[in-house]
This record gives structure tokens, sequence and C-alpha cells, in this order.
DNA sequence: ATCACATCAGTAAGCGATTACCGGCCAGAA
DNA sequence: TTCTGGCCGGTAATCGCTTACTGATGTGAT
């Protein structure tokens, strides 16, 4: 009778069969070790490389792994070193032009690394990166870059910077992509482009041009971005001792339809009274402003001039092509993969923050206000 | 003496020390398993929700999952389990709309599964497939998805055949989208729309405005997808009684530059004889067109009838709107991982293919041929 | 000939889950 | 009261790889 007394079965068992369905199981460098005639420390390290082996084992392991069509399993590797060769993404949308660049700038330079990405998308809710930090954190991903906007709410910062500290003891990163920094003692990389700056640029711009009315489209309120062009908006007027007409300033998701219907509207109602200047909040934005102002029957840019923020392909290519603040996104996604690579290693350091310059591209959409 | 004769040493060692710098490593089955004073296997249990839990133990051990902050490690559970809630995908870039939509259908499905998403992108690398293809194979991804292209070369479809087969063995299924099976015998998902069909469609709605010489531009010789639109262009004119002119159709690579280009230089050398209609490979070539013939002084759509093919955004956005195929990018996305999803599990089946519907969009750019 | 070093290989202890088996307990049946 | 199940929970074997230690060998120095 199989019943062992006092102490629970300890003895041999039928030995377990995971695998139903699945045919022949792919090698494993169990297998190879023996194909080779060496143990399995050693067929790790010819994989690796990152120990000497002769040159004459090393062939034979080689020729193992080929003859048997060995693929290493990244799950096992993963477990047994500490390091996933993986790093994760979050934007908002991958088919916003704004996004998509600075993740074709991560995931390439991942691939340079020999990295893979993980790419996950909040589609605008509220919250949703935090989640996604949690599913890339079981992934145990290198390295976390959440992309853009960044909301300034208090609590939800606090919620970010958990997720921070989280990933950090976890021996990764967060490195946060086009949005300022959480905070001074939150462990998390920063690559940053200087919104104040640009936009105050694009702004004095138009103000040298004899511009007064500018109509500023676009941006949430709780956004960081918006914020900050906002502010630097503001600071061109500020610094040229002009005023701003609070009513020219008309907060809004950033999309083309905004543009468009915004513009429309205040071109119809008037009740934001003139405006010689348009200056989308993006790209987008200015677009949708365009063609409001062209189906008004304004020109531009002699009627109203145009400027937007980005410079997404779409600025170069509609007509006329618009003037818009140059953001360096594909070259923002690769140092964000690189300062992670550089931080991964240094334990529980302080923020660090890069900062991309920004410079504005003077196209065909603004022009000199005429002499009053 | 730590010196055992005979065979090697055998005896306790001085435990390892794996993690060196990193601080309090991250919580395990075993602690939670600890604190709530249940086995690992409970943990476990309760965790997955996949076997029956007393009420009572579910709770202390939940709140010991709580209390330790403890998130489960996605590497040792697709180690102990079979799956890697993972899924990987492979474009030709992502900023381009055509891929940029699957992606995000897959991506949006893929989340909606649970599961996460690699992507990955061959920025037209010849091959690039191929190693992309092995490197998702080591992550053990649950499925593949190539989208788009396509190459006809056969021994290239050999190569693709045999990773195809590869993956099987291990379990999961490529999926091909939007571009035609392998070969019967491989065990591959298929994810496609009727390009011939849709090709068809809309030079016949051409052809039946009364345009007689439309010039195709767009598509590389060895790409699938191009030969299949090419084929329903001349079939359209065939099931007339009608004759193509060869001169017409000006192949290349898929972009707006070459709709451009190759527009212009047709209308500054004229060897191709005169047109009254373009037909854009795709939307961007389109549009590209569309520039050249306004800069030409052509009015569109009295002098030059334009159309395109996919239905990206961009499609309805110029002016004017551009008659296209609509192509529910999105759909196939999402279907593309449903398709992964319910073959996996059946080992070894034949190719499953499902196709998509395709509709011809009437917009603004064409107009009937002016009676002769 | 002896010894200190390099060099290269092997042993086996994890990494952190999942899950096949086994068995304790308790209620209702006989 | 003794059995027969149904519920639950534990034990421990794996999954496939990396790597700290230990050992065996060959070499030049002494």
């Amino acid at each position: 009778m199989p019943t062992p007394q006092g102490k629970p079965a300890r003895a041999s068992r039928a030995p377990r069969t995971p695998r139903d369905g699945a045919g022949p199981k792919r090698a494993t460098v169990q297998e190879v070790a023996e194909a080779a005639g060496v143990s399995t420390a050693t067929v790790s390290r010819v994989l690796n490389g990152n120990y000497p082996v002769a040159a004459d084992t090393r062939r034979r392991v080689e020729q193992a792994v080929r003859t048997l069509g060995y693929v290493v399993n990244a799950q096992a590797r993963a477990l047994a070193g500490s390091r996933t060769r993986t790093v994760g993404i979050i934007v908002e949308d991958i088919i916003d032009p704004f996004f998509g660049f600075i993740a074709r700038g991560v995931q390439r330079q991942a691939a340079e690394d020999g990295k893979l990405c993980l790419v996950c998308s909040t589609y605008g809710v509220a919250g949703g990166e935090l989640d996604l930090i949690d599913s890339l954190r079981e992934q145990r991903a290198d390295a976390v870059i959440v992309v853009g906007g960044g909301v300034e709410d208090p609590a939800y910062r606090r919620k970010l910077a958990d997720r921070a500290h989280a990933l950090n003891q976890d021996g990764s990163w967060l490195v946060l992509c086009g949005r300022p920094p959480l905070a001074a003692d939150v462990p998390a990389g920063v690559v940053d482009y200087d919104n104040t700056g640009g936009a105050h640029a694009i702004t004095d711009y138009l103000l040298g041009q004899g511009h007064r009315r500018i109509l500023y489209i676009g941006g949430l309120d709780q956004m960081s971005v918006h914020r900050a062009r906002v502010a630097g908006f503001r600071r061109a007027y500020a610094s040229r001792g002009l005023e701003v007409d609070e009513r020219l300033i008309q907060p809004g998701p950033f999309s083309r339809r905004l543009g468009y219907e915004r513009t429309a509207q205040l071109l119809r109602d008037g009740s934001a009274g003139q405006f010689a200047a348009v200056f989308g909040a993006n790209d987008g934005v200015a677009v949708g402003a365009m063609q409001a102002l062209r189906e008004a029957g304004l020109r531009i840019p002699q009627d109203v001039s145009v400027v937007g923020y980005d410079d997404i392909p779409l600025a170069a290519e509609v007509t006329p092509a618009l003037t818009t603040v140059h953001l360096p996104l594909e070259q923002m996604g690769r140092e964000a993969v690189r300062l992670a690579v550089a931080l991964r290693g240094e334990s529980d350091g302080p923020t660090d923050t890069r900062h991309v310059g920004t410079h504005v591209v003077i196209r065909d959409s603004t022009a000199p206000a005429p002499a009053s």
C-alpha cells in the first residue's frame, strides 16, 4: 500500500507531464551540452561569450547549437539572470505622430542595444499609465518609459512616484519622456525639452512680426505640457511689456478638430475679438485652424499668420507649410533608452534630467503684420 | 580541509549572493505564503483563481499580497506555466498609418485579452522579419503577427515557412496580416483583404466615370500586395474589353514622394502620353500625385481624377478629399490576435485564412470625364 | 623536481512560479 | 459506528538557464 506513515509522502513519484499536446519540445542547454559533450555551464558560456572557453570546445558547442536548432529561452534566462533585455514604453496613442516618433526612437535604440520593446497605450484613459506600469513591472522590463502629457494632480503624481520607487527597488528605472520631473527625491530619469522656452521663442517671433492679437488654441489645463507652453506664451508678451487678452487663450484637447472648431467659432461669433495670428498648441491644432481660416475666406499668411508646435511631417506638407517649433522627437526616444541604460546599475540615484534642444522653424504660414 | 576525495565536492556551500547592489528584493510567493500561513501552492491558486480555495484562506492570502506589495514575476510564471501572455508584432514602420492602425488593433485586442505587445520594426530591411521572428521566438511570444507587404521570392518564403513551423512546434503561431498565405501546408494564420477585388472595384469605378487612360503609380514588383492590386487594375480593363497602356503602370516604393515625382515627371516629359486619372497604390502616393497635379495647374477633379488605397485619415483630410478603397486596418489587427488565440491549442493545423471586406469610398477627388 | 599561476570545465544551487499527486477532515449514507 | 466522497491544502518536482565555487591541467619559474 502506498501509505507512508508519519511524515507525508516523500518517495518517488510518477514523473509529471506538463506539456500535453505539444510535439517535440524545443532543445534546451541540457541537450546541447550532451550533444557537444560538455556541461551546461560551458554551453551557457559559449552562448553569452562572457567567460573564456577553448576554441575547440566553443566550436563543438556551436555545432551542436546549429544541429539542434537551439534557441535560448528568454524567460529562463531572465529568471536566472537579472535582466529581461526588454524595455517598456507607455504612450497615449501610437497613431499620433508625436508619440509615434518617440516610440520609434525608443524602439530603434532598444534594438541597437539588443532589447525588445513592449509598447503600451493608454488611449487617454485617466490613470491608465499606472496600471500599465504595473503590468510592465510584472514583466520586469529593464526600464519603463512614460511618454508625453503629464497630469499635474498631486495625488496622481504621488502614485506615479510610488511606481518609480517600486521600479527602482526592482533594479530598473522609470524614465519620463517629454514631461517634467516628478520631484527631486523620486528615482526617475527625465528627458524633456523646454516647452516654455519654445513657446516663448515662437510667440516672440510672431510679436516681432508685428502681430499683437495672437489666438492660442489647445492644451488641457491639467497637463503640464500645456501649462508650460502657455507660460512661455505669456512670458513673451510680458517681456515686451504687452498684455495678453485672456479671451484669446482657448484650451482644449490637442486635436485637429479642436483647432478647426474653435477657430471657426471665434471667427463666427467674434467673442474673442479680432486676431491676427493663431498659435496652435501642436501642429494638428494649427492645421485644423488653417482649414477653418481658409473656409472663412481668409488667406494665410497674408490675412492671418499661423504657427504650430512639434514639427511633425504634416507641418511641412500642408500648404502653406507651417511655421512651428521643432522637437527632436525620435532623438528623445533614443535618449530615453540611453538614459535608462546608463541609470541601470546605479542604485537609487536621484532624478537625472536631460534636456533636448528645440528651435523655431520658419516656413510659409507666417508673414509680417501689414503696416498699420 | 575542504578537499573531498574521489567524487567532486558535493558538500554544502556558502550560499550564493546573486543580487549585489539591489536593495530589498521584491516579495515572492514564498514570502506571501509564510505571511499568510499557507503553502505556495495556495498562494498561486488564489492568484490565478483556477482552483477552489476557502473564502477565509483566500482573504488571508489577499491580505498578505497587499501588505507585502507582492507582484508576480512574469518570467517565472512563464517558465513554470506554458504561456507568456505576450504577442509579438512585426511591422515595417510604426509611423506609417497603415502599419500604425494595424498595430493599434493588435495592441487593443491584446490588451483586452490581458496580453502585452512586443512591437518590432524592420524599417524596410530585407529579411529583417526573419531575425525579428527569431527574437520573438526567444521571448516565446504566444503569437507572432507579421504585417503587410510580403515578398514573393521563393527562397524567402521558404525561410518564413520554416519559422512558421518552428513557432508551431513551440506551441505558438505565426499570423500573416495583410499578406497572402505562404502555402497550404504551412501552419500559419492569415488575415487578409482582397487586394485584387479592391483594385478592380475602384478602377472599374473610374472606368465607369468615363476615364480611359488611368495612371497607376506605386508598388514594388516583388511585393505581393502590389501584384495583386495591379492584377485587379488590369482585370477591370479586361472585363470591359479595354486595353491597358503599359506605359501608364509606374511601379516604385509606396511613398508620397514617389507619387509626387513620378506624376510631375510624366506631366513634364509626356513619356506616358496623356492621362485622365491617377490611381495611387496607396493614399500617400495619391496625395503626392495630387500635389504635383496642382502645381502643374491642373484642377482635381475637373481636369484629373485621383484615387488612392487604404483610406487612412489623411485621405479624408486633404482637399479635395480623396476617393479611395477603405481597409478596416484596426479591425484586421484585432482579427489577427483573435485568430492567434483561437489557433492556440490546436496543434499543427493547416493554414487558416480569414478575409476582411473592403469597399470604395467616394469623395471629392473624382468626377466623370467630360463628354468627349 | 616542485610550486605558484593561469586556463578552462564541471557541479549544483538557485531564480520564482505552477501543478500533479496525495492525504486530512468532515458530512451524510449505510 | 464505519464508509464514501467532496473540499481543500500541502509537498515537491519541474521549467531552462546563469554563475559562484571548486578542480584538474599545463606552464614557466626556482
